[in-house]
DNA sequence: CCGAATATGTCGTAAAATCGATATATTGTA
DNA sequence: TACAATATATCGATTTTACGACATATTCGG
């Protein structure tokens, strides 16, 4: 019926993929999350589908990077691997905070 | 000397980079620009440097979806395609500035 | 006890982005 | 008059990114 608008799924869509590392962060100054756990989070939230090939690298190399901290987490015999931001990550998120401000 | 930090130059740059459409169209309600200008502008306030086969094709898809509009201002011979942003694409600016003020 | 959900992880290909090089023409400067 | 800068535009190869499909194991509900 009406044309379509330049999305505002649309460009949320784009926002979450292109700084996927940020908006983790941002999720886990909420709650702390996991992996799978964040896949469900983006999908619910933001309606952005991201699978494991996705996720699981990123979460590595956020690691890798010293921005977040994983522990693993065990209830029984199933492990979570549960995120926490850095220092470092901190930093980032105040560097974006800035730069969205400016923009 | 200091430990690479999480660099607000580099976060910028992806920004800009993620979000060039969205950014264009910034620099084009401060200012009229063409698509050799705006090349200058990116890499004198951002530090990116945008060549020809990324700016060009941009522009076009950009006016092809009706974001922006193209004029062809001569001085003597020389061709200069400025332009507008269209009313679609100032939506898109508001549904940018709504999402980057939820964040 | 079986299937769906939870949880982490990789492979390999397919799609997309990037970017140097190239092309053409005009204008300004030394 | 020759060279640098302005201005638009594309080709093609490389690099990067995305993503379906698969693999494994645990847990929970019917």
């Amino acid at each position: 019926m009406s044309e379509e608008e330049p999305g505002l799924a649309e460009l949320r869509t784009r926002f979450v993929r292109g700084f996927l590392d940020v908006t983790i962060m941002k999720m886990l100054l909420e709650e702390p999350l996991w992996g799978y756990k964040m896949m469900g989070v983006l999908r619910d939230r933001y309606g952005v589908k991201v699978g494991p090939p996705v996720i699981y690298p990123l979460l590595d190399s956020m690691e890798a990077d010293g921005l977040i901290l994983a522990e693993e987490v065990y209830s029984g015999k199933r492990k979570r691997k549960v995120y926490k931001v850095l220092p470092k990550g901190e930093t980032m998120l105040k560097n974006m905070d800035r730069i969205l401000k400016d923009f």
